[in-house]
RNA sequence: GGGCCAUUAGCUCAGUUGGUUAGAGCACGGUCCUGAUAAGACCGGGGUCUGUGGUUCGAGUCCACAAUGGCCCA
């Protein structure tokens, strides 16, 4: 027996029930122990970055991973899945930042560095525990007992040799270069970090400067001279025309670039003379100004202009690039005009100003063309020195560097724009592109490698290989990964200031091995401030040692966990082994340039060859609007709010079945309980339907297939569901093998509609007819079959209804079973039984039946009439075959005494040309002519079926159970009703269940009711035979 | 400014190598069926397959350009 399942259900009890089972039980260890001599299936856990609660938007990757992971446990594979914590980086100090009240760096520093890493530490396992608990309520199998987390002295010793490693091959060095800077958060960000900062509608000024030329630096013979022959030397000044929107680094200019081959206007006004793209003056405006010629781009470059601050003035020194040696004061400091391709003619004035220190463009030309180089802001984005706006935060002082240009004359125009400018994605404070140093690896080095490695990784979608990272590969740079920070992993180089030695230290025992060492605490701990104390004697020199300040780019941290995950090479050199490279990641799409882009460099600088070869790349599920889901935004959808109300199956499978992976996934709660009602309450009907009638009859699986036992009483349709079982199974595994569950999930609701909705009801008599034979078997069989199939087909994607079922229909009876169903093998197609005549004859018969249907409806005729007879047209010979075998099927269903098919072209005109009382339905394909003729005997037996309804409608408003046998009395004056009761008695009896059919008033306690059949009256009461 | 993706019914999505009248679910109106079903069937309204050009005997599908949205990069 089977416990009995009620058609009501409560899925968050029975998820609840499960997640139970399993934890007492230790299902999901048994899981993986069960395969440990299958082959190893390599999947490595993209470390959510535990610095908030979950969202629903995180449940997508989780969910991905589960399913395909399941899947492949269940195809023997044996896959064990570590779970994983990144707990560095800024993110988590901007938290601790804010619940602290801190709002510097300086701040955090007279805090102190060492309580102010420790409450980072808390607040990152504070959010570790939410993550497991909803990982863990959503079903998903994650191995969190012995996770890896970066914050491990393992963990961040494994990173060192990592970084050594690459030191000792050269490829790391410290640049010199412009980085986009926080100036609140004082650290540099990653090309991904700031993009995540991006702000269409930022304004800033938008200003045209003055550049006053140095006159005598237009030699002679330059075609310059002509306009400015001796006469001008004395008169006007004349200036070249520069555009900003950053006025702030105008006190760090140090030349001004124009577009050689380009024309350039010289205008003449009353009080001056200004130079020009010739392009942009009507863009730009010079009223009152008149051109007094032209030259080209390259008859500009060589000339002297001043500067607008000479920095020696404002006691800021001058550099010499790329020597970065200080320069001597000098009191008429010029700077030069250079050529340069750069120089844009779509905006401005063709004429760009050029500060070395701010801007990468400017900085390599800086360094190309030996320009100075002058720094007039310091790292918090204040301007140093003695300008007048000194000590003033750089956006601030804007607006003070313009009065006193214009108060020199040096201010052309002076308006506002809206531009796109990038701002700290996390405080918002604007970035400044800023030349510092930072540590670089040299990924370019690497570059072809990177590119060759990705041709052998397998993209889903396949588009993102050569689009999205196969671009960003092409256009690879050198990777900035050092950070000016507190809590990361602290960059193990260490510099000694006598001799200005580095050396890269790889380990722990590396470190213990030096002279001198002092430091290294008990309990160790590598974070800072503690490994800042550690010294060590300088090999070179003896002189002290000591670790530089930046720790390192936390996505450099998730990136090596390959290596680190199993502290590689210090210890487990198996379980790298055997984990390496990786079967599959999963992550979304905008981890292209981030974790995906980080495990590859580092994997291919190591090992030079990728360390994944499947990759799953997501969208992001976005709200029912469309819109990107985030705090500020108000839109985030709670997970605990959808899995309290509907459960985690249901979550699961909307979040699957709705959208394909790597579009955006818009949630709808509408949409997920439509999702519900879809595919839950069908297959838990077809569930409950089945247990209940297999009760009855005592049903107990026999052995599984359709061709053992009694073969001829399998029927079409029992083929049929076989044969599409079979398919399902078949298209399953191969699109799960092909990294698609969504398609996959699909078809197998598909599945479940026609096994609901044509198998289960076609065959229903067959379940309730009183006589316990060979052909209810057969039914019971393979309606059993297709459940337990299906229990192990859905166990990946809703792993809870999965459980439910196969727990109740087969491990109950099956003594010798799997204690789970997520420990059962994947079904295996058993492609004989894939009958594709058959699957399409059924398909044919549907369409005719649908067909007969809507000629039916054409005609007025309820389908609970009978009709004699019903003509068909079909194209081929193959076709009306099938259509034979299924006649029944169809003759039911239309419930039509006869079915004539036509195949000739011929029989097929000659019908239609002649065909009296008939109603046509048609598609394109086929057509269906029902007979609308009502002989008296086909008006008797559908009077008949209509006081069959009623009485079963009768019982069931009684309350009567399914199983009860009853007596029924009748009362009317119409001579057609008795005519029909009696009969028709016998199928009467049958259906309801009646034992007699008495003509009679009703005794007492028995239920009535009055009906009208066709015009005909009749009171109906029908009572319980042995009422308990 | 550049790249990738998307755009099919009011909404959510299918649509195979180009080939009959472009489909499904939801929602709406009507009818029917039903002792598993909160379900299902049939009919109806609802489509310029985002637009414009091109290739082709034939384009939702291929090509070019454009628009809108999303993501990524500057």
């Amino acid at each position: 027996m089977f416990r009995e399942v009620n058609t009501k259900i409560n899925f968050i009890q029975l998820e609840e029930d499960i997640l139970r089972f399993w934890k007492e039980q230790g299902i999901f260890d048994k899981s993986i122990e069960i395969r440990k001599k299958g082959p190893h299936y390599a999947f490595y856990e993209g470390p959510p970055t535990a610095n908030g609660s979950p969202g629903v938007h995180h449940v997508l990757s989780r969910l991905y991973k589960d399913i395909v992971c399941r899947y492949k446990t269940m195809k023997g594979y044996h896959v064990p899945r570590k779970a994983g914590w990144d707990t560095h980086g800024l993110p988590v100090e901007l938290e601790v930042e804010s619940s602290l009240a801190l709002t510097s760096k300086a701040q955090i520093e007279e805090y102190g560095v060492a309580r102010f890493n420790d409450h980072c530490r808390q607040s990152v396992f504070r959010y570790i525990k939410e993550w497991e608990t909803m990982t863990e309520r959503l079903g998903c199998w994650l191995d969190m007992e012995h996770p890896y987390i970066t914050l491990d002295n393992s963990y961040i010793e494994s990173c060192w040799w990592i970084t050594k490693q690459l030191w000792d091959k050269g490829l790391i060095y410290q640049g010199y270069k412009v980085t986009p800077h926080c100036p609140r958060c004082g650290t540099s960000l990653s090309s991904h970090e700031v993009a995540l900062g991006y702000r269409d509608d930022a304004e800033d000024p938008s200003v045209y400067i003055k550049f006053k030329l140095v006159l005598g630096s237009i030699e002679e013979g330059m075609r310059l001279r002509s306009f400015f022959s001796p006469s001008c030397v004395s008169g006007k000044p004349a200036f070249l025309l520069a555009w900003t929107t950053t006025p702030w680094t105008l006190p760090g200019n140090t030349a001004l670039a124009v577009a050689p081959r380009a024309e350039y206007s010289v205008m003449e006004g009353d009080q001056d003379y200004l130079i020009l793209a010739t392009m942009l003056v009507d863009r730009v405006g010079l009223e009152g100004y008149t051109e007094l010629g032209v030259v080209l781009g390259e008859d500009l470059v060589h000339l002297e202009y001043e500067p607008l601050f000479n920095p020696h003035n404002f006691a800021v020194q001058r550099l010499d690039l790329p020597t970065l040696r200080v320069e001597k004061t000098r009191e008429n400091l010029t700077y030069s005009v250079i050529g340069a391709d750069f120089v844009s003619l779509d905006e401005g004035t063709g004429v760009v100003h050029i500060a070395p220190a701010f801007g990468e463009i400017d900085f390599d030309i800086g360094m190309s063309s030996g320009l100075d180089f002058v720094q007039p802001v310091n790292l918090e984005g204040r301007v140093i020195g003695t300008y007048p706006f000194a000590g003033k935060f750089v956006k601030d002082a804007d607006p003070f560097i313009l009065d006193d240009l214009k108060s020199r004359g040096l201010l052309y125009r002076s308006e506002k724009v809206i531009h796109t400018y990038p701002f700290c994605w996390r405080c918002e404070t604007p970035l400044l592109y800023y030349a510092k140093q930072t540590w670089y690896i040299r990924t370019t080095a690497m570059k072809r490698e990177l590119i060759s490695g990705n041709t052998k990784i397998n993209w889903y979608p396949d588009y993102i290989k050569h689009g999205r990272f196969g671009d960003w590969l092409e256009n690879n740079v050198d990777w900035a990964f050092s950070r000016e920070r507190y809590w990361g992993t602290p960059l193990n180089v260490w510099h000694c200031s006598s001799c200005d030695n580095y050396e890269c230290v790889g380990s722990v025992d590396g470190l213990r091995a030096q002279s001198s060492l002092s430091g290294l605490t008990t309990p160790l701990d590598l974070h800072r401030p503690y490994v800042d104390e550690i010294t060590f004697a300088c090999p070179k020199c003896d002189g002290k040692m000591q670790r530089v300040p930046e720790v390192i780019d936390c996505w450099f941290d998730s990136g090596a966990m390959p290596v680190a995950q199993w502290h590689y090479p210090f210890e487990n050199e198996d379980k790298f082994r055997q984990n390496f490279p990786a079967d599959f990641i999963c992550e979304a799409v905008d981890q292209t340039r981030g974790w995906f882009y980080s495990l590859h460099a580092i994997s291919t600088l190591l090992f030079n060859r990728p360390c994944f070869k499947n990759v799953i790349c997501l969208g992001h599920v976005v709200d029912a609007q469309g819109e990107k889901m985030s705090k500020s935004k108000g839109n985030v959808i709670d997970p605990w709010a959808v899995i309290n109300n509907y459960g985690a199956d249901a979550l699961r499978w909307y979040i699957l079945v709705s959208t394909p992976g790597e579009d955006n996934h818009r949630f709808s709660t509408k949409m997920l309980e439509e999702t519900i009602r879809k595919l839950f309450l069908t297959l838990w009907n077809t569930y409950s339907f089945f247990t209940l009638y297999a009760n009855i009859d005592c049903f107990i699986p026999q052995p599984l297939t359709v061709d053992s036992g009694q073969p001829k009483a399998f029927t079409e349709l029992d083929k049929w569901i076989i044969s599409e079982l079979n398919r399902l199974v078949s298209e399953v595994s191969k699109l799960m093998d092909g990294y698609n569950p969504t398609s996959a999930a699909r078809k197998i609701e598909g599945f479940i509609d026609n096994l609901s909705n044509w198998y289960v009801r076609r065959n229903r008599r067959r379940f309730w007819k009183s006589e316990n034979d060979t052909d209810k078997l057969a039914a019971y069989t393979t309606l059993y079959q297709c459940l337990v199939t299906l229990s192990q087909l859905l166990a990946p994607f809703v792993p809870f209804i999965a459980e439910e079922l196969y727990q109740n229909l087969f491990r109950s009876v099956n003594p010798q079973a799997r204690e789970s169903v997520h420990l059962t093998d994947f079904p295996i197609a058993d492609e004989a039984k894939i009958n594709d005549k058959l699957n399409s004859g059924v398909e044919l018969a549907m369409k005719i039946s649908s067909l007969g249907r809507a000629a039916r409806a054409k005609a007025g005729i309820k389908v609970r009439q009978p009709l004699g007879k019903a003509v068909v047209n079909v194209g081929a010979e193959g076709e009306k075959k099938a259509l034979e075998s299924l006649a029944t099927e169809v003759m039911e269903e239309i419930n039509v005494k006869q079915l004539v098919i036509l195949c000739e072209a011929k029989e097929q005109e000659e019908f239609l040309s002649n065909m009296p009382d008939y109603s046509v339905a048609n598609d394109a394909r086929y057509w269906v002519a029902i007979s609308t003729e009502l002989p008296p005997e086909l008006i008797a037996e559908g009077v008949s079926r209509e006081l069959v309804r009623h009485l079963q409608n009768m019982r069931r408003n009684a309350k009567f159970d399914i199983t009860d046998h009853i007596i029924t009395y009748y009362q009317t004056k119409e001579r057609l009703i008795k005519q029909v009761i009696n009969a028709f008695a016998d199928y009467i009896k049958q259906e309801t269940l009646s034992q007699e059919l008495i003509d009679s008033l009703p005794p007492d306690g028995t239920y009535g009711e009055k009906h009208s059949i066709s015009n005909s009256e009749v009171s109906l009461a029908i009572k319980k035979t042995n009422p308990k």
